[in-house]
DNA sequence: ATGTATTTCTTACACTCTCTCACAATCGAT
DNA sequence: ATCGATTGTGAGAGAGTGTAAGAAATACAT
């Protein structure tokens, strides 16, 4: 996923999103049962103010963790794919919806058995801890990403995070599928569908990606991509130190 | 503090940072022992890739947490003030720096103590996760602030969060002393120094706040701040909900 | 399959907001 | 009182936004 992260030694350089293995298998292992659960497209999870019954770990599909101002403006705070845990970290209720954005299978895992499993397991709520401490680093992250940083940078990084996501998993680092819509991605970077539909062509124009639909990416330029994502240094190497 | 968040039951219409008496007594409590340290003023307590030893409680004084980005802009994600816990969620090292912005006393607690704890004390392990999560929900209304917000309301905002901290405390909600500088105000809230300074003049302009000396806010208009922060309803009653 | 309707995406242009740069004013400490 | 740091104010430039129109993709019917 985009933000759950698993925090590395890379520190003062990063200017990518994080986008980690999510090291979920020990969390999923130790935990109770997990019923299946399935939601169909467009269709909530659970929405901010729900009663914080259940976490659930993504098996396939995809999540929008998003809240919503009270003038509509929307914010996405996470973009949930297998793997992921979502609602984690709610206290009593919910603070963000889940949307599913395609149809999407969830395993379950209701918390009051969490609580219970904590008693006999010690290991487990240290665990729980370090699995919400991925996601607070991830939404430091993001936070870095949305506040300071143009258009450019932002759609670069999200490019990026996308990308190494890709690489982890085995998949091609320069083809990268966009399950989201423009609105999505928009509403994770702090910025308008119009300005994130320029910045791709703008991009494609220099030569940085290809963008035969509009949901498949083709990075030709890996490097010019993190340079456009933070003024810093580029450093491949960067992107591979994580364990 | 402003960031580490206590949820409340305040959801769609949450408009305000949140500041939120920490509840850290039930954590400091169960804790095996807190070494005293002190810190002067522009000191750091760790810094960003320090290897995280330790997980300290604000005593007296505040520290600001920040990151920077590799062209040197800097990010406070919060400021942390007495009965805060910093450096909680790091994992193997901190990913950000803590810099004290007074003299400040913190209690210190070696996190190798805490892993030793967890393993006797079932519920300390569950309790960590509940503080990572409320700073986890602080970080995401920061998101929510920095990301879509004009500057008005990123400042109205703030200000907002300080009043209600400060009424939690039984201090006035009116008179806010502000102890960071406006470049701390302008890295927290993602904007320059200059647009904070004429957003503060902005709204003594109008009427809303008092500005005798540039340290000391008197809000003169809190409805029409919290107009100010949000395009939503003013609903005082939301305010005061937590518990 | 074909065509239509609907949604999503792209592009253009005027406008607004914030940033940058410059300098004045204020505050604090020596 | 003087120096340095912080804060306040103004003008111009740049970036992103919003509106609106057109293009492309998708869904849905026949």
């Amino acid at each position: 996923m985009l933000a759950t992260s698993h925090r590395t030694t890379e520190t003062a350089q990063r200017r990518h999103l994080t986008a980690l293995s999510p090291r979920t298998d020990d969390l999923t292992s130790s935990l109770p049962e997990g019923k299946i659960r399935v939601v169909s497209a467009k269709e909530h999870v659970y929405r901010e103010g729900d009663p914080a019954t259940h976490v659930y770990c993504v098996e396939a599909g995809h999540v929008c963790i998003y809240r919503v101002l009270p003038d509509g403006r929307r914010q996405i705070i996470n973009f949930a794919y297998p793997g992921d845990f979502i609602g984690l970290g709610a206290l009593r209720e919910h603070a963000a919806s889940a949307l599913a954005g395609a149809k999407t299978r969830l395993k379950s895992f209701p918390v009051a058995g969490l609580q219970e499993s904590a008693r006999h397991d010690t290991t487990l709520g240290l665990r729980l801890y370090t699995a919400v401490s991925e996601q607070l680093a991830a939404a430091h992250d993001l936070l870095m990403t949305v506040s300071h940083r143009s258009a450019s940078e932002r759609l670069a990084a999200f490019l990026l995070a996308l990308s190494r996501r890709n690489g982890r998993r085995g998949e091609s680092e320069c083809e990268i599928v966009l399950p989201m819509t423009r609105t999505d991605i928009a509403d994770f970077l702090g910025l308008t569908i119009e300005t994130v539909s320029r910045t791709f062509t703008k991009f494609r124009v220099e030569g940085l990606i290809d963008l035969e639909q509009c949901i498949l990416v083709t990075i030709r330029d890996l490097e010019a991509l993190g340079m456009a994502a933070g003024s810093g240094v580029p450093s491949e190497q960067q992107l591979k130190l994580a364990s």
